[in-house]
DNA sequence: TTAAATAGTATCGATTCGATACATATATAG
DNA sequence: CTATATATGTATCGAATCGATACTATTTAA
């Protein structure tokens, strides 16, 4: 089995992390899968806010992903709205108990602490920012980016506009996931 | 929600791995979890091949990993031996069909390639490995890494020994997976 | 206007997973 | 030396995950 020290590196940690979510998300007495669920959908945009979109993202099918988006509507954590403009599609809105939810289960803070305080840790998240940029690109994974990021985003005089559909972000929206999400090209260079 | 820019692209990171791990596990007929069992025991030592030091690795309870266990037996990928001193403990044992698995299953070659070729590659699995370090100490998790970089690893004229078991190590076993590692000091600073 | 593509749902069966209870073996205390 | 505590592993239950397949409804393209 071909192996690379870094990618064996992240993957490690990256289950570690992943343990962490798990244990925390199972003493409220929720899936892991439906905790990834509910923090994809409070860091995606409008557009991105839909049971395939979701699916995308964490890399499981559209069926799978129905039963459980109806697990959390059943126990009230999101509610479904159906697109004005396209009748077959969905959008998927957080309740309040969700979010509230969510400001709860975390990484334990020590930890998130431990890590910004590295003195390498600026280094290692722009290193790791471009090996992700790289990785998608050769993979031919869908994006998946922040649209701040995006080769569609672009400034106008007021604000942010996105190439793509053309309408206005608000400032805090480049901040979120996109599923249209491009990377320009200056980022897929160290 | 409390996050940190490097945790969360090692978590985005993580999970785009696991996918990947999963669709090639999936075409070949076998669960993620098995895959991550047959892959651990291919890396770990004779210490450290028990059900129990599986599922502290992969943070599963016992009584999951005993399923998983199992069922691969019965597909013929381990066989368990019992301890010849402690006869609670049972050693895990890839048979050569799990060997052969795991040559075929595994990130595609060029991922691999791409990722090592990056300029910045070994900066950043040093960085990440220093980290790793850090999470583990701060979060008290079970320790897991390789003989190599271990506290009780001591070299001595004709090779290395455990100071823990007193047994002297080959020089492959130092490279495997321990579940009595401890970081050494120097390695938890940056 | 018909055919193809897209978004989502329903159902099936195998598996995962935590929880609990249990059996056996070892270690420790008195 | 024996009683108790601890450690390793298994069995069983029920809820949830997950891929596969088949299906409906809507939109798009030919």
């Amino acid at each position: 089995m071909k192996s690379s020290l870094l990618l064996t590196l992240i993957e490690r940690f990256g289950n570690l992390l992943r343990n962490e979510l798990r244990s925390n998300a199972v003493k409220l007495n929720i899936q892991p899968v439906q905790f990834d669920i509910l923090l994809y959908l409070s860091r995606c945009n409008r557009y991105s806010d839909t049971p395939l979109a979701v699916a995308q993202y964490l890399g499981i099918t559209k069926g799978t992903i129905s039963q459980s988006i109806k697990l959390l509507e059943q126990r009230g954590f999101l509610e479904k709205l159906q697109d004005k403009k396209d009748k077959r599609i969905i959008h998927l809105a957080l309740s309040p108990t969700a979010r509230e939810l969510l400001e709860t289960v975390a990484l334990s803070t020590d930890l998130t602490e431990l890590v910004d305080k590295q003195p390498g840790s600026d280094k290692l998240a722009q290193g790791l920012q471009a090996l992700l940029h790289a990785y998608q690109q050769e993979s031919g994974q869908q994006g998946f980016g922040v649209c701040r990021d995006c080769r569609y985003n672009t400034t106008v005089d007021k604000g942010f506009v996105c190439g793509l559909t053309k309408e206005a972000l608000q400032p805090y929206e480049i901040q979120l996931i996109c599923r249209e999400y491009l990377p320009s090209a200056s980022l897929n260079r160290f």
